[in-house]
DNA sequence: TAGAAATAGGACCGGTTTGGTACTATTTGC
DNA sequence: GCAAATAGTACCAAACCGGTCCTATTTCTA
């Protein structure tokens, strides 16, 4: 377990279309949906996701599309999952803001749950869309 | 998101209690519940999983009860969330067995993801229950 | 100017997983 | 023999997730 949602495993595996041909290369749902073997409705919920948390920028209409905002050494898996998943946390308490925890007041680990977050979120941000593909 | 779940974050709040008190000092499910404030059907479903786990041993009877099977220097995060969730697996493909993908013959991150993979469990098994929970 | 091609956004439903509880069996000590 | 504790399993409700569909908007081109 512990793992990321499908969703952010079709969103690696998309972007990595991106980041293999030429970056700067323009995509469309339909021709990445072909590409991969994912369903098309699927392909364009998740361009859609990763648009709007800014990893892609979108051009509508005829000659429209997806492409990379910045290089595939500037996207972090961080920045994937966070697009696709919302905020990561490995527990509720990591959010450190509304979810206010029941057992807090008696909880002896609130601090050092938040530290193994920290942990992860590190990693996932130390890791790079390039690196994750470039050595495949 | 990528969060653990709930059993295995009640895991980490519950082991801690044996690591801050004397590590080699016995706790019931009752005591446990008591002090955590948890429901003890919860408590008790848990120290079981752990047990089976091997990170807690157990005595049944009158004075039975749990006790960490070794030092809390040697418990790894890791080794609590497989005993709680199963398989540390960041993606299903990453499991490496019985589950095949769909994808994978076209599939061009299947290595990528299984070192995200790699790099998370890497992670948690460096950290211990000690080091969680002895700088709170 | 009309139509086609593409993205934007949201609603919806079915299935799976998870959290939590309850019940019964087994062990152990007094 | 009884009480206290763990072992194991089954079960139910609720939340989450994956996937699809529908409609609106934008843009190019004929």
């Amino acid at each position: 377990m512990l793992r990321i949602s499908k969703q952010a495993d079709y969103g690696i595996v998309l972007l990595s279309h991106f980041a293999q041909k030429d970056a700067g290369a323009a995509w469309t749902a339909r021709n990445l949906a072909g590409e991969s073997g994912l369903p098309l409705p699927t392909v364009a919920k998740i361009l859609k996701r990763l648009t709007r948390g800014g990893i892609l920028e979108s051009q509508r209409g005829v000659n429209g599309g997806y492409r990379l905002t910045r290089s595939d050494r500037e996207i972090t898996v961080a920045s994937i999952v966070e697009a696709l998943e919302g905020p990561i946390g490995v527990v509720d308490c990591s959010f450190g803001v509304t979810r206010t925890c029941l057992h807090e007041p008696r909880c002896p680990v609130k601090s050092p749950l938040q530290r193994l977050n920290a942990i992860v979120r590190k990693t996932l941000e130390g890791l790079t869309l390039r690196e994750l593909v470039g050595s495949g």
